[in-house]
DNA sequence: CTTTGTCATTGACTAAAATCAAATTAACTA
DNA sequence: TAGTTAATTTGATTTTAGTCAATGACAAAG
């Protein structure tokens, strides 16, 4: 587990003025399992830190819920649809476990992006980050078989396993509860 | 088709200084259809602009060519994980058709970042763009039927069918080339 | 404790898509 | 243009995963 701080200091180059201006507009919250942090319909205002927990984006089609990405501690999460345009979220985040959050308010990012251009300098590398492991999950959803895919997600996420339950990971991983629980029995 | 120049300068807030610092660092280049802009296994050290034309990015597994995306005029492309990271590249990226494009390096780019804060600031609003639709192509690949991906397919990116082939298309979408051509005979 | 509800597993069957193979069409070259 | 190669389509069959239904395992509520 990182704290906030932790991964903030771990950009290079960074003032302690544009480090300490930007811890301050964060806001610890703390949500229980099944909170959501995010829905459907509404504008997402915040980027959230997930100092400890995990969370769950999802969204809805034809009355099923389907799993888009887990997110764990260590870990920025919003609806980047909606907090990037403004409009409203297609999606849901939900907390699958008591979780210790940090979160910024969109309007807060702005300023200081306009105030510390090393601030908008770092974000723009955790964006990089986020794209590149988002390129890596499209990659994996093409990875033939059930089988493979699971074994791929033990292999990169493994803390997902045990964190999520067998109908989320199904849909995250594209298959139904029932293959996923055969897959497993077959290790 | 949009110019570089025009993509440029539909972004706010940006000085005519920075425009054309910007531009200056941008050179011309014309690849043939099945031109290489990218190879795997080579660290990636341009970004492009895609002015006219189409390119598409691809990897091999296990002999097989799997299409990962596709860049259509007015688009920018590199293999950002290589480009980000500054690590080989897993992916191949080609022109589909004779292509007109610009590039720019990726220490010049860095460079810009430094001198013009507000170049980082554009770059970052055009990241953000990507990633969202990164996240759209995510959650089409859920699509269950392979009929179903196709149509949204038609929907969303219809230039795509006309200028890339079968077997490209039939490997970005998720299925054999076979069960493609079927989804088409039944429109 | 029992009851109820939720979730995961297992089995039987069905549907969808992959594979293999052949035939047709398109594209390229000499 | 004819001849050759590559790409696409169509058909037959197999494999994989989805659906439906029943059962089992827990956990929370009464």
């Amino acid at each position: 587990m990182a704290s906030l701080e932790t991964v903030l200091e771990s950009f290079p180059n960074v003032s302690p003025e544009a480090i300490a201006a930007f811890k301050s507009k964060f806001e610890p919250i703390t949500f229980q399992k099944g909170d959501l942090l995010e829905k459907e319909g509404q504008v997402s205002n915040y980027l959230y830190f997930i100092e400890e927990g995990a969370a769950r984006s999802y969204y809805i089609r034809d009355k099923r819920d389907i799993t888009i990405s887990f997110s764990l501690e260590s870990e920025f999460v919003t609806s980047m649809y909606s907090f990037v345009t403004r409009k409203p979220s297609y999606e849901f985040i939900e907390c699958i476990e008591k979780s210790q959050c940090h979160r910024i308010l969109h309007e807060d990012l702005q300023t200081l992006f306009l105030q510390f251009p090393e601030i908008e300098h770092t974000y723009r590398l955790i964006l990089e980050k986020y794209y590149i492991a988002l390129e890596e999950q499209l990659i994996f959803t093409k990875f033939k078989s059930a089988k493979d895919r699971y074994l791929e997600l033990i292999e990169n996420r493994p803390k997902i396993i045990q964190k999520a339950s067998v109908g989320q990971i199904a849909s995250y991983l594209d298959m139904s509860i029932e293959t996923l629980s055969r897959v497993r029995s077959k290790i």
